[in-house]
RNA sequence: GGGCUCAUAGCUCAGUUGGACAGAGCAACGGAUUUCUAAUCCGUAGGUCGUAGGUUCGAGCCCUACUGGGCCUACCA
């Protein structure tokens, strides 16, 4: 039910007659929102007080108009005036119980409407590189992917969503490498991925390796920089005891310097730490400036190379693979799978256009879009001729522009690459693609409970699975807790607990993720998301389970479901209207979180739909009500927010359970 | 050096795009119960929204400066 524009519609003309221009209008009526202040009002409209310039009236006398020629008696119990201007509206419970009984009757979409202007939309997510390992990093592109996928398609849009897989980089290199000169043949027949990722381990930490010990000179020059400048600044503001920024700066270069002091130190440490591996530094010598021949390796590859692309093409199903038993125990699916390595063949073409357009020129050997605003250029060839994934990404861009016109087009990637899309965008619209709104949802960075990007102690990355089945045994754990079962008195075979641990444990892991602000970093506490109570997937699971365990226990006592289904819902005391209202919203809200792609409007909505639920469950006995009409009518309630919570968690890629 | 971003309760985070006394969860404290699954509910306490100015009828939100963290900054993705 779209509540505010019904609302809004109601205000418009009135307050057309004032604001003329349609901007100025809809930004009036953008003021009209449900309200925060429960205990004042349900929809509040703040349009007063903006308008009291214009007027000159105080804004109690513009509310006052607005209000005699404000007719909402068919869905308002009350408006009034309140603070320094505040129209306030409070539903009528009649109106409500109307517009929820239609919401009832339609389970599928709850009488959410479709809308009004579908766009086709291009969604890019996930998309990890598949020879490494997934970990813990590539989970929100995922998980926040394919919400925005799920929710855009509920409310009526077409939308194509697209895994950009880094199936040809130099990680390719790294492995064609590696399983040259690295491999072990049996493990390899018995597990390829495994030792795939093993070899891909064993040329990263050499090249890291080969990395900080050619670094050193890098540093120690650093170093020397920075002791100058500090000397120099210090010696400046002993001249100049008075001057504050001198001696700011001075503070500044110090700190520098012992910043530059301390890499030193630890990349020294670092060296002599893993020097200690006699056997490790053999094979690093052995493989001298393993970088050069890595980079060789993914260039032999790039230009067709027999044995190379052999070797790619025996490596890519296996990867592929492993990937996609992750996605299946993710339930996520995407309509197409084109990976880089899709785009190799249009890449010149894309370079030789730029060139055309002398939007890109030579500059180091190098061919480079300059872009304004940025020191530094979009490279899309590399002096050895290679592409990069700039011209990968250009060459995307424009393939998905054919393919499909897209209205809209989203990348759900990491917050880091901000500054690529930005460029990547400027160039688009440079050669053509302008009427395609270019959108990078951007994320932060998943963190430990040190604050610092996700590691496990010994500084190894977390592998997505490990992760996956250590939330599904924690949420094992808690819910299957023998004291827990006895107490509550259910019995589930061992296949349900399984599912039980499943299902919450995944849908922890979604939730935490999910129930941030996409933007903002946040800190990843394993514990903490599979606890079930407080803002949790278990908590609203759990509270769907309730809605379910009370209408099973209705049948079981005679309530058919034919006898309630229809039957009038009646909101009077207060929790059955809380949730009522509640519930009104749910279109609203996720119109609301589209505005951004903003999935935790989602989570927030869904965690206090099920303490509203809680709180009438506690307050509002069902099966033992005042009368069976109040029964019928809060049985109705009940599977309406039954139906919410399943359709909201579907919607974030969150199962349920029948009992828990 | 340039750019982006963040700073809200002891902790983890929201804050409907500028609206009423700044919210939730966790942790703490005090109540409720032989339950339609207590994995619950009701309540208490906890904040000069990093600092200082500015714009506005009104600022956690917008602008400027400052402080402190994170990230990016020419051939990785």
């Amino acid at each position: 039910m779209r509540v505010l524009s019904l609302i809004r519609s109601r205000f418009a003309p009135i307050l057309a007659t004032w604001l003329t221009e349609p901007e100025a209008l809809a930004s009036a009526l953008e003021r009209i929102v449900a309200s925060r202040e429960s205990h004042l009002a349900d929809y509040q409209a703040n349009v007063a007080m903006p308008l009291q310039k214009k007027l000159e009236k105080p804004p109690l006398a513009i509310a006052e108009e607005i209000l005699s020629k404000l007719d909402l008696s068919d869905i308002c119990s009350s408006v009034s005036i309140a603070g320094q201007g505040y129209v306030n509206l409070r539903l009528s419970p009649e109106w409500l119980a109307k517009c929820l009984m239609e919401a009832h009757l339609d389970p599928e979409r709850l009488a959410v409407g479709l809308a009004a202007n579908p766009k086709t939309y291009v969604i890019d997510f996930s998309s990890p590189n598949v020879a490494k390992p997934m970990h813990v990093g590539h989970i929100r592109s995922t998980v926040i992917g394919d919400s925005v996928t799920k929710i855009l398609r509920f409310l009526g849009h077409s939308v194509i969503s697209d895994n950009h897989l880094g199936d040809w980089g130099t990680q390719f290199g790294m492995i064609i490498y590696g399983y040259k000169n690295f491999r072990d043949d049996v493990a390899f027949g018995q597990a390829p991925v495994l030792e795939l990722s093993r070899i891909y381990r064993v040329v990263q930490k050499i090249i890291g390796f080969q990395d900080a010990v050619s670094n050193i000179p890098k540093l120690e020059l650093a170093m020397e920089r920075a002791e100058e400048k500090s000397a120099e600044s210090k010696f400046k503001s002993a001249a100049a005891p008075q001057d504050k920024k001198l001696a700011k700066d001075f503070a500044t270069a110090f700190k520098q310097l012992d910043e530059a002091n301390d890499e030193l130190a630890k990349s020294k440490k670092y060296i002599e730490e893993t020097s200690r591996d006699a056997e490790f530094l053999e094979c690093s010598k052995q493989h001298s400036q393993l970088g050069q021949r890595v980079l060789k390796e993914t260039s032999k590859l790039h230009s067709g190379d027999a044995e190379n692309l052999k070797l790619w093409e025996a490596f890519v199903p296996n990867c592929k693979e492993e990937i996609h038993s992750v996605y299946k125990r993710l339930n996520i699916q995407f309509d197409h799978e084109f990976g880089e390595s899709y785009y190799h063949d249009l890449l010149p073409a894309v370079v030789e256009d730029l060139l055309a357009r002398s939007l890109a020129v030579q500059s180091d050997g190098a061919i480079c879009v300059f872009l304004d605003g940025y020191d530094a250029p979009m490279i899309v060839r590399k002096q050895d001729g290679a592409f990069l994934y700039s011209t990968t990404d250009i060459a995307t861009a424009i393939f998905r522009e054919r393919e499909f016109a897209p209205d809209v087009s989203l990348y759900v990637v990491d917050h880091r690459q901000g500054e690529h899309f930005q460029k990547l965008f400027d160039v688009l619209r440079k050669i053509g693609l302008s009427h395609t709104e270019l959108k990078h949802v951007e994320f932060g960075t998943v963190c430990g409970k040190d604050g610092k990007p996700y590691k496990t102690r010994s500084g190894a990355v977390v592998g997505l699975n490990a992760m996956l089945d250590e939330a599904v045994s924690g949420a094992w754990d808690v819910v299957c807790n023998p004291d827990r079962l006895q107490g509550s008195g259910l019995a589930f075979s061992e296949a349900e607990k399984r599912q039980i641990a499943e299902t919450v444990g995944l849908g922890a892991i979604k939730y935490a993720d999910l129930c941030h602000n996409r933007t903002s970093n946040y800190i990843f506490d394993m514990e903490k998301m599979v606890q079930l109570h407080g803002n949790t997937a278990a908590y609203i699971q759990y509270s769907y389970a309730r809605t379910r365990s009370i209408l099973r226990k209705a049948q079981a006592e005679g309530f058919e479901t034919n006898q309630w289904q229809l039957a009038p819902l009646v909101l009077s005391a207060s929790p059955e209207v809380n949730l009522g209202l509640q519930l009104l919203r749910f279109e609203d809200m996720l119109n609301q979180s589209m505005v951004d792609y903003l999935p935790n409007v989602v989570t927030e909505y869904l965690f206090d739909t099920a303490k509203l639920f809680s709180s009438f469950y506690d307050q509002c006995s069902v099966l033992d009500a005042e009368t069976p009409e109040s029964t019928r009518s809060r049985l109705r309630l009940t599977d309406l927010t039954s139906l919410t919570l399943r359709k909201g968690l579907e919607l974030l890629g969150i199962g349920v359970v029948e009992r828990m």
